[in-house]
DNA sequence: ATTATATATCAAGATATATTGATATATAAG
DNA sequence: CTTATATATCAATATATCTTGATATATAAT
């Protein structure tokens, strides 16, 4: 039950919901890619991506400065009913800009 | 984006996982069902209820003094996910005790 | 008509979650 | 070694949600 409520309480959000259809059309990015995309403060976006990764969502991989965020694989059933479900929302989503200053 | 928000916060509360769970097995009941078998108060079952039946999740019939609630049909893909998500957890769910006086 | 049962809804307080700004840590560049 | 960039986390506040008890409405029985 745990596990099935932290899934469900971090889609329960419409600025993670943005965030994870997102990455889930992008692919890979790292945390200030999002920031900037998003105009979020940075705070505001890793904690949400801290939600996403531990409800089993995303996955991070660091390399050097920075923190890549991408779709966990493989992603079990419910999850990637999930992330459907979420591609048919008409969602305004914003463009990639690449936040981050040396790359 | 709305709509989907309803649907997931609606799910998003372990009182009505359980509540959804325990009318998905055992079909039609009625609030006072409900209320004696969970041992809560009827305004707390009646408003989890609300919220299952304003998200899509149930329907509800009036008949005498009686509302029945059963899922909804037919239930569209996701919120079909969803019940088939929520009977694969370990609940302990309460067994029907018939609440009514004089059905 | 009066009383009992069933259900819904409201207002108040309790609890949980989100946002912000500040701070801490780590890597890389100069 | 010092500075800039990237990220995570914490504490305070703001906002949303849940629970309870009270009240309102409707049906049925006496």
């Amino acid at each position: 039950m745990e596990i099935f409520l932290a899934t469900i309480s971090a889609i329960n959000d419409e600025t993670r919901v943005k965030i994870l259809r997102f990455i889930d059309k992008n692919g890979e990015v790292c945390v200030c890619d999002i920031e900037k995309s998003f105009e979020m403060i940075q705070s505001r976006i890793s904690r949400h991506l801290k939600i996403l990764k531990d409800a089993g969502f995303l996955r991070v991989e660091r390399r050097g400065r920075w923190a890549y965020y991408s779709i966990r694989s493989p992603l079990d059933k419910f999850r990637q009913n999930i992330l459907e479900e979420i591609s048919y929302l008409d969602i305004k989503l914003p463009i990639l800009d690449k936040g981050c200053k040396n790359e």
